[in-house]
RNA sequence: GCCAACGUAGCUCAGGGGUAGAGCAGCUGUUUCGUAAACAGCAGGUCACAGGUUCAAAUCCUGUCGUUGGCUCCA
């Protein structure tokens, strides 16, 4: 382990301690206030720490204030953590008035050691590692309160969370909450507004509205991926959003996902709208019969889906109703699935590394409990996909029981600007659909053969995938993707007929690009058009116009002087074709 | 779906039982200006929606819808 890697860790461990010490701290607050209070757990986070309870009625911003203030006077006090080990019936009597902590001490391995942490006016049942004392909290601040089940589990009870952040010192803590600013600033939805990208209206709840400029950025985005698929062998093929609710029995979506189907009943019969496009794709694949010689069939589908998603869980662009995938399926034999997956994820690195994507978890999920297919399909699949993740050499994390029930699957999860993660990308092996739809192709023997269908999505959700770019990008996108590239800015009105020609020039050679006809002063539309993250600012006076030129400068701040108006044509289309 | 908060002009927000406010954006006029905000005027709102309390409701109460932060879910 280098040095710098060990001093990395012991940062994450006095972090570790100094937030689990401050959720005991906190705890112990809390009953100060509420005696009646039934308290859960409390462990900490990547930036900070929380801890359940169960109150007579939910906490108040007025509480979180007593709180911290008690926590303050407890951290001054400098008490020493201490634990010691005691047995399980030791611990049910000392915890005898608390239900969850009994609950977990019942629930405790028989061989499973029990300690108490103690800070003196405190203690808890806790497996441990804390502060030397409360006086190494730091400096802390109460965040929020949310709603949380215990035990993560829906049907149990609903406790009050209290969330927290801890630092070493006041200037690492004041640096976090910018950091939090910072995110707001970058939050897609925000910026989808300033740019007037897309709006929501609770006419069509969790429902975006793309307006014109939005609607650029998505088109320019398929027509990137479109161009891919002629490198990687793809069809596009275009099916119906409404079928016979038989293709979902068929499918299995009928028994499995109705909850989140959009149903109707028309000419007495029932009809649901696409949540996936992998059934209407069975039925393209079946209307035809296949011989091995044309395996692998790629069909690629923009369809857009909806799905309905419990109030709640939707959010901005990264949890919607209705959406488009740059979605897949492949058709094709068990050898051919290592080949397939990696081909899609040579294709998905090329993408990603274009839309400047470094930050990418790979997840390999396994075989769940629940699942169709032989032992035998589940080794190979799996084997197949284990050796491709290990044959890209890069770091992966292997969780079992993960799979979908049909088979297991590779995601690819990108952070937005808070650190949420977004699963965009996927590549997901299917035997129960061939199954379902009895899908067969003739082998080279004769016989006929099922194949397997590989489910994948690049960008995934296109929506979704905005969203996380506009928050890499903090609304300044890559200029093939900018919905203006240039904005021309004529110093007086004398100068926007040379203005409108530089125009003219840029749009011939495919370059979006308008003049700022209003009568700001120059400054103004400067500032104007860097709100609007727009590449570049060409400025027009006499000087320029004179020498048939344009003053360039860059959405960066960069001045790059004056140019020859061709020339910046020449620069800027050449920028864009290549997706610089 | 669950817990909580919020919903006032296109946007960001103030107001909080007695005739609806600001900034930005918009429109009009003046200005024609050299690299991040010229000046003036005008216009713009069933205070989310529906009930209730009250002489009087944007304001208090109830419900519904939507949004936000979490939780759960995410084939």
């Amino acid at each position: 382990m280098s040095t710098q890697q060990a001093s990395a860790d012991a940062i994450v461990d006095v972090r570790y301690r100094m937030r689990h010490s401050a959720a005991h701290v906190m705890a112990e607050a809390v009953i100060k206030l509420f005696p009646e209070a039934q308290i859960a757990i409390g462990p900490p986070t990547d930036d900070g720490f929380y801890y359940d309870f169960e109150v007579s009625r939910p906490f108040t911003p007025e509480d979180l204030k007593k709180i911290e203030k008690l926590m303050r006077e407890t951290i001054k006090a400098d008490r020493p953590f201490s634990g010691v080990s005691i047995d399980r019936d030791a611990a049910l009597e000392r915890f005898s008035e608390q239900k969850f902590k009994v609950e977990l001490i019942t629930d405790l391995p028989d061989d499973e050691e029990i300690t108490v942490w103690s800070h003196q006016s405190w203690e808890d049942l806790c497996a441990g590692r804390h502060a030397d004392s409360t006086g190494k909290i730091g400096a802390f601040k109460l965040l929020s309160v949310a709603g949380a089940y215990w035990r993560g589990d829906e049907n149990r009870e609903m406790l009050q969370r209290i969330y927290g952040t801890a630092w070493e010192s006041q200037e690492e803590l004041d640096a976090y909450l910018e950091r939090i600013e910072e995110a707001e600033r970058r939050d897609h939805r925000r910026l989808g507004r300033e740019l007037d990208l897309f709006f929501f209206d609770p006419i069509a709840p969790a429902s975006p509205f793309f307006l014109p400029k939005g609607t650029i950025v998505l088109n320019e985005l398929v027509d990137y991926v479109k161009q891919l698929y002629v490198k990687y062998g793809y069809q596009e093929v275009t099916t119906p959003q409404i079928f016979n609710t038989d293709l979902w029995k068929q499918s299995g979506h009928y028994d499995n996902y109705l909850e989140n189907m959009y149903m109707m009943d028309v000419d007495d019969r029932e009809f649901g709208v696409k949540p996936m496009n992998c059934p209407a794709h069975a039925v393209l694949y079946a209307a035809n019969t296949h011989s091995y010689r044309e395996l692998p069939i790629r069909y690629a589908d923009f369809g857009r889906l909806h799905r309905y998603e419990r109030s709640g869980v939707t959010h901005g662009l990264m949890r919607v109703r209705t959406f488009s995938q740059d979605d897949a399926h492949i058709f094709a034999t068990l050898d051919q699935i290592a080949q397939e997956v990696n081909s899609f994820i040579a294709m998905l690195d090329e993408a990603y590394a274009v839309l400047g994507f470094e930050k990418i978890r790979m997840a390999l999920s396994l075989r769940p409990e629940k699942r169709v297919g032989t032992e035998e399909m589940w080794d190979r699949a799996e084997a197949a996909l284990t050796e491709v993740m290990e044959s890209t050499g890069r770091e992966y994390g292997a969780e079992e029981g993960e799979g979908a029930f049909y088979g297991p699957k590779i995601d690819f999860f990108v952070p937005d600007a808070l650190g949420r993660e977004w699963q965009l990308g996927t590549v997901q092996l299917d035997f129960s659909l061939p199954e379902r739809f009895d899908l067969q192709y003739a082998a080279e023997d004769g016989s006929l053969q099922r194949p397997v269908v590989i489910h994948r999505a690049m960008l995934g959700s296109l929506e979704r995938f905005l969203g996380v770019l506009i928050e890499h990008t903090a609304g300044a996108l890559p200029i093939w993707l900018s919905p203006v590239q240039a904005t021309l800015i004529p110093i007086a009105d004398r100068h926007i007929p040379f203005g409108e020609e530089v125009v003219q020039k840029l749009r011939a050679a495919g370059v979006r690009a308008e003049v700022d006809t209003g009568s700001d002063r120059m400054g103004a539309k400067i500032r104007a058009a860097q709100v609007q993250k727009i590449p570049y600012m060409l400025v027009v006076g006499d000087r320029e116009q004179e020498a048939g030129k344009v003053a360039v400068r860059e959405r960066s701040g960069g001045d790059l002087g004056a140019m020859d108006v061709d020339e910046f044509v020449t620069r800027v289309a050449e920028e864009i074709n290549t997706r610089a």
